[in-house]
DNA sequence: ATAATATATGACTGGATAATCATGTTTGAA
DNA sequence: TTCAAACATGATTATCCAGTCATATATTAT
């Protein structure tokens, strides 16, 4: 059995290894940045993988060298196959067994890491989490090839072949601190609407690197008769809850995100208008992660319910 | 990524090859017979294997090592991936890719072996098969450690994980050459019973290597109230064919073996009786397969519509 | 054209693993 | 107890593969 593999030379599992790593970071040279040694032994040894295949693994593009289609499908089966290994090799060792979980920066923060502290318990030794930052279609990306594990998204960002489960919508508010609108009396009694955030008259932090959510906001701010003029642009939600509580600064935020201020430190918005921005989230995964992986299927049971608003 | 496996020495494709030889026959000895030199490395890469996962893979039992129960599920686990990755090598230089059908040996003969024909004309290069004749219980095994692909056994031996399709019922018949019987003549007008092929007057050639089915037909005649007494005991049907065929036996036999012989030159019995030792067939196979083996499962579906009886 | 960046290759070294042989140990049976 | 079969281990060699460095080639931007 396996005579043909095994009777020609040219295949090791890091061979494997350094296909797995040219595919993931896109070309030879940003997967050994600057280390021109191992990017010579990465040229040699995508090109020995490609003659014991007997297929092109990997081809120019322009200056990089991309893998092919085929290239990728193998580079896929190996990261499997690796992570497999490794996997069993944890479970022997009785070692924890890794699990990444991505999705954007404000629902690592809100909704991801405060939920998951009931099945790191439930899982003991046996699993650990691993929450990376990325935007969604680094994220669809990545579930498909494998790169992580778990995603949490955007129903309407889910790709073909990833399994899903719905998690509830996010929805969002406008707060004003109760310092900036004029102590925390008149805000107990005086009620506010999205113009009083986004009009203008107060300093407003908005968050801008997610472009579909700005543009969005936008549309809502310009159907409520207002131009939106934020006095500080921030990367994340979570800076621009820190504008927040600096009490200088208006923001819409993610409705979670109003749990991590102290009651009567703000006022929230009357704001029906930001029902538009409302957007349906799902746990995303790759079925051939629960085939590779142990535990997976269980694991992805318990944070569709753990996870779910 | 995958910085614990590469960082400590011990695994290779090759002690992972050993694993999987070692499983496949039992024991080192046997899977090296008369080889010292192999059986010292077997030992040796099983325990750099075992030292590198951190466990046990494998345990004497008695004067022989067998594998421990994890050390079997890493072996079925590299024979996937070993097996994925030869069948990835045969796509890419577009060589064909073999699947291994596994029945008994009057099934492979009259059943597998007859309409494999229009298959292969379908699949062209991309796949060749390999038939082994095994016994069900071996079958059964074999395709739970993903030994074989796909096999053809009774409905009731189907063990759990396992895929399956149901192939219809195979009968038997009871048939004595003409010749025997008293010319064609005769044969064309004369009808026969169950007691005449197994009653004694003729003599009679019986399959006895399937005990389940020699114990049933016993229990046939029996109830015929006759005592079965073989004047000539094969190890096959086909073999037992073959003593039909030669004008000097009386037997019973697949009826599927019928087609096999001339027009006239045998009587089939009238026997209602045999329906009793009719049995459901189904085509059986590990649905792992069809996640590690391209094109398996739209094989899997050819194979069911194809040796449907 | 030229420089800068990315990849490719030749030549050599070092390290890991496989192959080999001799010999030692465990185990079941005579 | 003794023998034989099966497995284990120590020591050595051969092979393959990864690592290193120098240098060549390809591609893009200027």
């Amino acid at each position: 059995m396996f005579e043909k593999l095994f009777a020609e030379r040219g295949l090791s599992l890091d061979r494997l290894r350094v296909l797995v790593e040219v595919h993931d970071a896109g070309s030879i040279a940003q997967a050994a940045p600057g280390d021109l040694i191992r990017q010579s032994q990465y040229s040699r040894q995508l090109r020995e993988i490609s003659e014991f295949f007997g297929c092109e693994v990997a081809r120019r593009q322009g200056k990089l060298l991309k893998l092919s289609a085929r290239g990728a499908r193998l580079a896929e089966l190996a990261r499997a196959q690796l992570r497999a290994l490794e996997d069993f090799r944890s479970e022997c060792r009785e070692e924890s067994i890794d699990y990444t979980i991505a999705a954007g920066d404000s629902l690592i923060h809100w909704f991801v890491i405060p939920k998951l502290g009931a099945l790191v318990s439930e899982f003991g030794d046996k699993a650990r989490f691993v929450t990376v930052n990325l935007r969604t279609n680094e994220i669809v990306q990545q579930l498909c090839d494998g790169r992580v594990d778990f995603g949490v998204i955007r129903k309407d960002a889910l790709a073909g072949g990833l399994k899903s489960a719905s998690l509830g919508a996010l929805a969002y508010a406008g707060v004003v601190p109760s310092a900036l609108f004029g102590g925390p009396a008149r805000a107990a009694k005086q009620k506010i609407g999205l113009v009083d955030v986004l009009g203008g008259a107060l300093p407003l932090a908005a968050q801008m690197a997610d472009g579909q959510f700005t543009q969005r906001l936008r549309e809502v701010a310009a159907k409520a008769g207002v131009e939106m003029r934020p006095a500080l642009v921030c990367q994340s939600f979570p800076q621009t809850l820190a504008a927040v509580r600096s009490g200088g600064f208006a923001a819409v935020l993610p409705a979670i995100a109003l749990r991590d201020m102290e009651r009567g430190s703000f006022v929230e918005a009357n704001a029906p208008e930001l029902g538009k921005l409302k957007r349906d989230l799902v746990l995303a995964w790759n079925p051939r992660t629960e085939q590779v992986r142990p535990n997976a299927r269980k694991l992805a049971d318990r944070l569709r319910t753990a996870l779910k608003l």
